[in-house]
DNA sequence: CGCAACATTGAACGGTATCAAGTATGGTGG
DNA sequence: CCACCATACTTGATACCGTTCAATGTTGCG
């Protein structure tokens, strides 16, 4: 299994707005990429962070567990997020983040990364927006946790799912959702038995399909309503060409 | 109504560990105080965002609105706190931001801005490490909101206020707590009626008094315990001086 | 083929919402 | 200083959404 990093790289200096100079100097600081596979921890709970983790193949989840036994998945992580941006500043990892498909990871140490956003400001800037971009994410998770039923709930996170792939360039009518109900149920904060049948009305209404970890949506503005999904909140995820700010 | 600016202005830079001449450059560079009363917005939702705006007196909360008609509170801020550090990328608030009490702020413009953080390395440091926190705070109330039942998500809040008011300096013990039990209700995603059914548990099981608007906390390790509370995810908060990173 | 993980279904329970009164409380004008 | 009003708080009755427990199907993989 051979990864081609250049080309990883330059999908990450699209997605970061990096000069082709930053990204040479981003991929000289990175270690060498890891390919985990399902289930592999990337980063685990109290562990002391040493470096930036960035995804750039597969999907990876965030995750607290309760004393009770119980999980709350609070972030969801595709192809060209980083991990913990956020992590720079703090000595110990709050979550666990584990691989849900095969997947490749670059890692920075924070040595190296000190110098990078010390002489480059693009990077320091790349850094910090990311960790913007992923608390506007969290804001909206928690506004529906709060304030959602269960069946809105479901239906917006398979919009922002959806449109996170078209934004890096995926197809978002029928995509790999490589989720157990069981997580679904840890990120949307319900049981597996609900959860279960939530899917079966979006499904009996023709909304969409999903079997064997594979999402088709069949009717996009019926689950946008549904979702009241406004993407808005999503636009520090997409690339700041249009020069927006 | 007199407000000895010098003064605040050094409480943030002890808060985010600022040199006195940072300290003194971002004075320079902010506008005249605001002083606001009890309901005045700061911020609104969809408003162009123009400047970083910092709580120097006071409490703030920011506020989803659906629409339905009801909301949801996504951050409290007390004083010390900046009210929008990630917004400095994204062209419009996601957000409303009013105010609990009378309050001060301090809005830097982001052209200002933008300068201090291109010559002032240790500035965009604080902005960015604020960013994080904050991020770090929301992570927490996701669990709760998720995972928690009614009575643990309210007495987790109550020990997360106490305890960040115990940062800034304050009494942690007894303090003012604006926020109307309709106000409670839409941060932890209750009823007004059923807010109002937990908190009397609480005063009947010794653990809080709350009256008019003031909090006694009349036994901290009961309600640790049931709130199942460890502040280390507030650490961002506290002054970096320990050096830890 | 057989096992383990995952998905589905039903019944009963419970936490929380909703609706509808009723009771403090505080501020205001007379 | 009191009457009044608005806002906040409290209480009870009822309904519902979602949970739990338990069992049965189904799928995929070694």
């Amino acid at each position: 299994m051979v990864s081609n990093v250049p080309a990883l790289v330059s999908r990450l200096g699209r997605r970061f707005a990096l000069s082709p100079s930053d990204q040479q100097a981003l991929l000289a600081a990175a270690s060498t990429p890891r390919h985990a596979v399902k289930g592999d921890y990337l980063i685990r709970e109290d562990w002391e962070t040493t470096s930036l983790v960035i995804l750039c193949r597969g999907m990876a989840r965030a995750v607290r567990s309760l004393p009770d036994g119980s999980q709350q998945i609070v972030a969801l992580f595709v192809a060209g997020d980083m991990l913990n941006p956020g992590e720079l500043f703090f000595p110990r990892s709050r979550t666990s983040i584990s691989v849900l498909t095969s997947a490749i990871s670059l890692s920075i140490p924070f040595e190296q990364l000190g110098r990078l956003i010390a002489n480059r400001p693009a990077i320091a800037r790349a850094i910090w927006r990311e960790t913007a971009a992923q608390a506007a994410v969290q804001q909206e998770w928690m506004v529906w946790l709060g304030r959602r039923t269960a069946q809105a709930r479901l239906a917006h996170f398979l919009c922002e799912i959806s449109y996170r792939l078209h934004i890096d360039g995926h197809d978002c009518d029928a995509f790999d959702l490589p989720l157990t109900q069981q997580e679904l149920a840890d990120i949307l904060g319900l049981s597996v038995v609900h959860v279960n049948r939530v899917l079966q009305v979006l499904r009996s209404q023709d909304l969409i399909e999903l079997r064997s970890n594979r999402l088709t949506i069949r009717d996009k503005a019926g689950l946008y309503e549904i979702a009241e999904f406004d993407p808005k909140y999503l636009s520090g995820l997409e690339p700041p060409d249009t020069g927006a700010n």
